[in-house]
DNA sequence: TTGCTGACCGACG
DNA sequence: CCGTCGGCCAGCA
C-alpha cells in the first residue's frame, strides 16, 4: 500500500466512498489489511475534522449501520441530516436497509 | 519516554 | 442472550 501510513489509506478510502453509499469502519480496516485496527479508522476519522480536505465521515458507520459516531459531528443530527440527503433512510441513528447502501472497498474496488 | 484512550469488532462464558 | 475482554495504531499529557 505505497509509503502511506495507515491513516493516509483511511483518508482515500474515505474519500473514495460514492453518493449514497456507506461503509463500515471494520470494512475499512480489513481492506487496509488490519482486521483488528477498525478503531484506527474511528480515529482517523476523528482527524477528518481538522483536515483541510472535505472528508465524507458520515458515510462511515459501525458494523451495525449504527451512527455511533453521530455525536462527533457538531453534537447535533448533522450526520443523519447528510445521510438523508444522500438518500439515505435514518431512523433511531440506525440505516434502514443498511445491506442495500453497504459499501465495500474490498469488494467494489476489487484489487 | 511511558501509558492511557478512542466514532470498533469478534470471541468467550 | 448479555456482559466482559483483548487487539489493533496513533495522538496527547
Amino acid at each position: 500500500m505505497r509509503d502511506i501510513s495507515f491513516f493516509q489509506s483511511v483518508y482515500e478510502v474515505a474519500r473514495l466512498i460514492p453518493y449514497g453509499r456507506v461503509t463500515s469502519y471494520g470494512a475499512i480496516a480489513s481492506f487496509l489489511g488490519s482486521k483488528g485496527s477498525s478503531r484506527m479508522v474511528g480515529w482517523a476519522m476523528n482527524a477528518t475534522h481538522h483536515l483541510p480536505e472535505n472528508i465524507p465521515a458520515h458515510r462511515v458507520v459501525n458494523r451495525n449501520g449504527l451512527l455511533t459516531g453521530k455525536h462527533h459531528f457538531g453534537g447535533s443530527q448533522t450526520m443523519q441530516e447528510l445521510l438523508e440527503s444522500e438518500g439515505i433512510t435514518v431512523e433511531d441513528n440506525q440505516i434502514q436497509n443498511f445491506a442495500n447502501y453497504f459499501w465495500d472497498p474490498a469488494k467494489e474496488l476489487q484489487l
